[in-house]
DNA sequence: GTTCTAACA
DNA sequence: TGTTAGTA
């Protein structure tokens, strides 16, 4: 079995044929007309994948899913379509340093005493201690380090 | 049955 | 934007 790390793991996840849509499916899943649909990638506010022909049908990624979700939310607030696209735009930049971050400092799962924890990578220049965070049965994060022998 | 483009009683 | 026509 090749080694493959959890970011890939999850990006190759998102790239398969589970979440991956046909205008059809996203348009009952969210809401929009096909039509709509059609409309948005023509105008490039939403985008599908790479078709051979011009014929072919349209293929949506779980992004694409997520965007227009996002936008249809906004219609049903009222928003115009302009607004609404600017709203989702103005949402993603503002889970943006969340999403880094998260993404970034998180390095995987690990053990601790038997206890379940986040691997949280090393936190000093020297890279001798790593910081784990757990969560106690009261729903609190606790915070431990460990240092590495050389 | 679904999706495609193009067009509009 | 909805809907319909004629295809693939």
């Amino acid at each position: 079995m090749t080694f493959v790390s959890k970011q890939q793991f999850h990006k190759n996840f998102l790239k398969s044929e589970v979440f991956q849509f046909r205008i059809g499916e996203l348009a009952t899943m969210t809401g929009v007309s096909t039509r709509q649909l059609r409309y948005w990638e023509s105008k490039g506010i939403i985008s599908s994948l790479s078709r051979d022909g011009e014929q072919d049908a349209r293929v949506y990624n779980y992004k694409t899913y997520v965007a227009v979700a996002t936008i249809k939310n906004f219609l049903d607030e009222g928003y115009t379509l302009k607004a609404a696209v600017k709203k989702k735009e103005e949402l993603e930049q503002s889970w943006k340093v969340l999403h880094d971050v998260m993404s970034r400092a998180v390095q995987g799962t690990a053990e601790i005493d038997g206890i379940p924890a986040v691997d949280l990578g090393f936190f000093d220049a020297e890279q001798t201690q790593r910081l784990f965070a757990t969560v106690d049965d009261q729903n609190v994060v606790k915070y431990r380090v460990q240092t590495i022998e050389e």
